[in-house]
DNA sequence: GTTGATGCAAACTATTTGCAGGCAG
DNA sequence: CTGCCTGCAAATAGTTTGCATCAAC
């Protein structure tokens, strides 16, 4: 199935993210947890994802490169991943949740076409430090935050997708 | 139980929320959909709560006041003044839906302590024109919008409680 | 009278958990 | 070896749905 990878080649990072990969185990070493190979295998798959995923299609990606992990695991590994902080854990309006890698200490906000469901992200520091201002007129302390625009992209708007159409849609999102 | 009311004064508005009444009366008909008891009863007491509530709090309400509604109805209802603009459905970073009763249109953030669960709405122009302004920059059309920033209240970090134990709760929001 | 609404229980989806055997440290 | 880890299947939580009966128009 698989084409015989070039021995020519220099390996380009053998160790997919070695960063992560330091990062989980000693997260783990110090809740003397183990790093088995399926735990290994999730963190590889979870930084080889670009975007966002839900544990199902994680579960099935790794079936696919031929990782027969159980769900429950899947979901048990996520979560160490989720406390550890390398990854995020949100709900985007499905009612299922969604994972993302967390590279370094970035953090974005997402606008999510209603029309072809793709999800743009941002970062705006002026919309952050707002945040800041607000939280601190009520005396509040944040430790996280979520933001979510539902919408149209240009693109659907360009294919005339009804904004009315979807208003109804709207108001049954579930974020 | 109930103290007789006093016939003196003026019935401060008998009809318990008589235009959110018509917009749902309305709203049904256009549908040929019937205005039933138990749709009534839903409509009184979604807009008799004030605040948050989820679709099992409503219906232990309901029961409460003697109205027996089964669950289903309950969704099946919710579902409907949602679509109907009456009510707005959110996932407040916990398993299930949550649930708010529309007034006019006003629209309102959060601010949720992790500690006591209190969840502060607040609403700022400002912030909401920076987010229409990151929409045009992106060509992107907003149909609705969905901030939360979780973190203590000022009674909860008055209280002492260690934002650092609430560190890993955090990341194990589902929002 | 029609047609849609309700309650019940069963079905479903996403996720969690108990347990017996397996593997990392 | 010891204790954590895994897969499995069963358990949960929240929500949805099929169906026979009932009520609104």
């Amino acid at each position: 199935m698989v084409r015989a990878p070039s021995p020519h080649r220099l390996a380009p990072r053998k160790q997919a993210h070695p960063e992560e990969q330091a990062r989980f185990e000693s997260f783990l070493r110090t809740r003397q947890l183990k790093y088995t190979g399926e735990r290994r295998a999730l963190l590889d798959a979870v930084f080889a994802s670009k975007h966002h995923f839900d544990a199902d299609s994680l579960h099935l990606a790794l079936r696919q490169k031929g990782q027969e992990i159980s769900r429950a695991t899947v979901y048990r590994t996520l979560d160490l991943l989720v406390q550890c902080g390398l990854v995020r854990k949100q709900s985007l309006g499905d009612q299922h949740a969604h994972y993302e890698a967390v590279h370094g200490d970035e953090h974005h906000d997402h606008l999510i076409c209603m029309n072809c469901n793709r999800i743009i992200e941002f970062y705006r520091p002026d919309l952050e430090a707002m945040q800041e201002a607000i939280c601190e007129e009520f005396e509040f302390k944040p430790l996280h935050h979520s933001l979510q625009i539902f919408g149209l992209c240009k693109l659907c708007q360009a294919k005339g997708v009804d904004g009315l159409e979807l208003a109804t849609r709207v108001s049954q999102l579930h974020a």
